[in-house]
DNA sequence: GTGGCCGTGAAACCTTTGTTTCAGGGAACC
DNA sequence: GGTTCCCTGAAACAAAGGTTTCACGGCCAC
């Protein structure tokens, strides 16, 4: 006696176009699965409700209600969906690297305060411009949110470009701006000069860096912390790109909620990231 | 707008004995009550199909459809997990962010199994060459890989340089060594080309892509899905991040583990490592 | 072109679900 | 006892859900 996911894994290779549609949006759902019926999903897969009735069929089900036994009965007998007894139990070297990270994610988001979030996202959305800057390995960061902001709102540069000093990039910017500074263990020095020059310009800075790095955090208008603590030699950056994420999504809808300008681009942006998402016909 | 328990509790002393039965079910099931539905819910509560209902006409919504509606709707914003507690109370953007984040880890990490990944961190280890394929969106998360494998490794490339075509830097690979592809949403489409030159040439590939990139998945010798969803338009490359740190890391074991030769370099690695944690004396 | 094969969904079909109607029956009150 | 009230589920009904049939169209082989 096989399991859904056994059998669609197993069967997937052999399935028809339609079929292997109906099969991905089930694997892509499989914790909400229970709660759709059989016509429902053919709705939301796209496909006809033959063909799903044909495709549980194929699986070896004498029909619909088998498979909602089934599902149930996994649901009850305690299958672990979505939490974390899967990997905590366990003492692998995912499994350990999985709490770590469980620990940074928390301390960064935990003393995160809505207010404080806001308060930056929205300096961020209406800034004259935004100047990002990230150096050695901090640079992958600040290039993800660059291209992450640029979508969001115009104006998005990142420093310092080849062949370019920082010091150059910096002339310009004023107190309507707003730097953001990655700067994470290992930095260059020039970091908290850099940082003491922006303050007495009165350019406010959103800082992120490791927690521990106290004489820079008081040199910036946001300063936000992110451990970056791993198992072994090498810092992760997950809760930096999650925050950077999280930082350009309410960046987004700060833009959405202040003006109504750049509405138009931000309903196209989403058009054009949701036709993107299927991009093989 | 109440949520179903809301209005079960502030009608229920104005309820029918039948009808509390049916209440006292609902309470008792409440996780599990989206997988019944209302004649099932009718069977095992003891109560009759009308008395049903009528039930869910009293509460206040127009039908049956109308409470299964907002039981889907509830369960997927948010349901409160297992370990988020020191954030699960609050209802604010950055708790529900990181409550996505904690799902998407816990996907990425949870289909991974220590051997397989000692398989392909020993591979990246010995691997005559490592070429490292990451475009657009993923090129942040290729180009932090990178910083990471070589210093565990030497001869770790990134590709496609500026000025370069991608043909032009895979003509050179063979069996011996390990191609990494990260190939997110909206990737370029030459990416399933690319894969099954790269497997006809049987170079082995890691790959790293979102769940649902089911068609590339089949053409990499270690496919390891990663979770980018996020709240909003945006996504999170957290996971990615945490396992690009973890696949450095282990390569770094490996390394340790399996030749001598290196050991000089990593232990300076380290030192090097320790000593420019605390650049400022 | 012709024939065969297969994937597909419209439509027809039974089945089950969900709602409404209605009659029985118990309790309370006159 | 009679009246009224309301709870209750059987039965009838309407409306989905789920399955089967079938014709269309694309594809390959000959």
């Amino acid at each position: 006696m096989q399991s859904l996911d056994e059998r669609l894994r197993a069967h997937y290779q052999s399935l028809s176009p339609q079929e292997r549609r109906v099969a991905d949006f089930i694997l892509d759902h499989y914790d909400d699965l229970i709660s759709y019926n059989s016509a429902e999903l053919a709705r939301l897969s796209g496909a006809s409700k033959p063909t799903v009735s044909r495709l549980f069929k194929r699986l070896g089900y004498s029909g619909y209600k088998a498979l909602r036994d089934e599902l149930r009965a996994l649901r009850q007998s305690g299958v672990p969906l979505a939490d974390a007894r899967t990997l905590a139990d366990g003492d692998t070297l995912p499994a350990r690297h999985y709490q770590q990270e469980l620990a940074n994610l928390n301390r960064c988001l935990a003393g995160l305060d809505a207010t404080r979030l806001g308060e930056a996202a929205a300096a961020l959305a209406t800034a004259g411009q935004v100047l990002i800057i990230g150096q050695r390995n901090a640079y992958p960061v600040a290039l993800h949110l660059r291209q992450q902001l640029i979508q969001a709102r115009g104006r998005v540069r990142l420093a310092p470009q080849p062949g370019q000093t920082l010091a150059e990039e910096l002339v310009d910017l004023t107190p309507d701006d707003v730097v953001v500074v990655a700067a994470f263990r290992r930095r260059p020095r020039l970091m908290a000069p850099l940082l003491k020059n922006l303050k007495q310009r009165q350019v406010p800075v959103l800082l992120l860096c490791e927690p521990e790095a106290r004489e820079l955090t008081a040199l910036a208008r946001w300063p936000f912390p992110v451990p970056l603590d791993s198992l072994s030699a090498f810092d992760s950056y997950a809760a930096a790109m999650s925050l950077a994420s999280l930082l350009a999504n309410a960046v987004l809808h700060q833009a959405l909620a202040v003006g109504r300008r750049r509405i138009h681009e931000i309903t196209d942006l989403y058009d054009d990231l949701g036709e993107l998402e299927k991009p093989s016909p």
